[in-house]
DNA sequence: TATGAATGAGTCTTCATTCAT
DNA sequence: CATGAATGAAGACTCATTCAT
């Protein structure tokens, strides 16, 4: 029993929702992994949806304000870097809820368009950052920048579910191919 | 009411999972749409998951033996054209009910991963036809193949929970000229 | 266990509604009482309110369209014949349910309002007919038929409140008495 | 925030009692309208029929002992005296929650039952004192102070259920003229 | 094959009340 | 006195599934 009551209410749904879903989990099993009694969890969340709410809120972080990381004249090792690095703060659980639950709650969905607008935003900057010279042709770099964003999140989720993987450098690599 | 009772089940089935999501759903609900008595659904259909099941099994077909169209020497267009012409027949409810529910069972995940893999195999044979001299780079026409139909794959999906489109035509000319 | 299972919900409602009102009466206890299984209280009455409206609905009658039975030259014997029938078709337990939830659900209120409204009219037309002679004085027989609705309902509903008891046949001796 | 916690507590129930009803109305709706922590609300009360019970005894009285008002020689003038200044202190929202909660608890209905008795008392004596020379019929006086007390009752309760209002001044002279 | 009443386990939610601080 | 977290029993309502007809 680690943390007060209302971490260890976030903790067991945490779990839970990334293991068997939203909809699946019951509060009643919510509040006996967390060593609360059943009423507490409404204490602290009057509504279900409140917990995962909750959890989006607090467990996530899309990182909107930080400079990207470019090496410049280096597009490949600049998008490599940034697929290293994504903005987003969250464990593995909540990764999984974010992409799972997106239709459960529009507060899911806004902060999962959001991990995807930075993406695409911070892709493209990198790769101005990398391609000074890239000289007028910004709508390639956006198409760019969407494919790589697009490829980032599809590791993230659709992977997961359709048993392929896909190498992110490499990825970078070939586009970053066809920028010169 | 159009077609027999099994049918009208089925429709209604569909249209209800696409828009509130299979569990959010109630049998009750289905038949009522559907025109049926409650019992007649469980007469067709003994689980309720075998609704799903049924919808999958027969109103999605991943084409998997079809020959692929290329343009010889034209690898942009080679793309686009399969872009435009996906190998999933469904219809555009069906498609959502594939990507929303492949947690809900074993089969609509399946079928998923059929649809990516094919969408893979499709890409990298039409690349293949389209630059017959690819210089010995089977690794680079892979990755270009699985970026492709990762950003396919988002259209389908992520778009919807992102609200950010991509132009798949203008990703089929970056692969393109990624790969000369 | 006599009649249908519907019919053995209503039962078992009317009893406990009268007894102990509609808050304090759990649909469970309903269920047990009419020998019937929890779940089909709400096949029949999907919310708890409804077995309350049926109740009213099909168990209370404000009878509006009746002759009304007076004696001629006799107001007094008019108004006892009046008290004696009230038209209102319901058991003793609907009559406290029907003062008792007036709060709870606008359809009873509306009921209580035309038993009232029906009383007053009849009252009125009674002393009309019983007085053929009353010459202009609509106002006075006015405030004597909504006066004698008063104590009538007085008798049914605020009297086991107070705990006294008013004679009716009395108060119409009264009346009779100031309208001469 | 006025008054001192505990008149604040009264203060709140008393609001949300005459509205939604004490079954409806939560202890932590009360705290958070008396702007008192929730556990303040059982340090004065211990129990929620407590705070019904506090209201009814610190906020309505019963004038028991108060001398009638009389117009010697006008029953009717000394039955609107008694209409305009009914023995009962209380706000409006007192009374309504001394008739609708006349169930909910002993003390309340006690209180309304001596309200009751104590309107007939007075009327009775009050006629008495206007009818000195009443031809002994004191069988008559007590069902005139019955009804004019019905009447009253019926003004600050059923009216506002069924809708039907009566002018206290009109049936006083009904009744007054019956008496002569 | 068709029907809808019947079943009961399960779910969210409410709320009076307690109690450690 | 003051506080609000803690407690758990109980309530309304849902719903997949069964089954007699």
């Amino acid at each position: 029993m680690i943390g007060d009551a209302r971490t260890r209410i976030l903790d067991a749904a945490e779990e839970l929702f990334a293991g068997g879903g939203y909809e699946a989990t019951p509060t009643a099993v919510i509040a006996r992994l967390a060593h609360v009694p059943k009423g507490l969890v409404f204490h602290y969340f009057p509504r279900k949806i409140d917990v995962l709410v909750a959890l989006v809120d607090e467990r996530t972080l899309v990182e909107e304000d930080r400079d990207v990381d470019a090496v410049p004249g280096d597009p490949a090792r600049t998008l490599s870097k940034l697929a290293r690095r994504l903005p987003l703060r969250a464990s593995p659980a909540m990764r999984r809820i974010l992409f799972r639950e997106a239709d459960t709650h529009g507060s899911v969905k806004d902060r999962l368009g959001r991990l995807n607008g930075e993406l695409i935003r911070r892709a493209r900057f990198a790769l101005e950052l990398a391609l000074p010279g890239a000289r007028g042709d910004a709508a390639r770099l956006e198409v760019a920048a969407a494919t790589f964003a697009a490829v980032l999140l599809y590791q993230e989720n659709l992977c997961q579910l359709t048993g392929h993987q896909i190498d992110p450098d490499a990825v970078a690599e070939l586009i970053a191919h066809s920028l010169v």
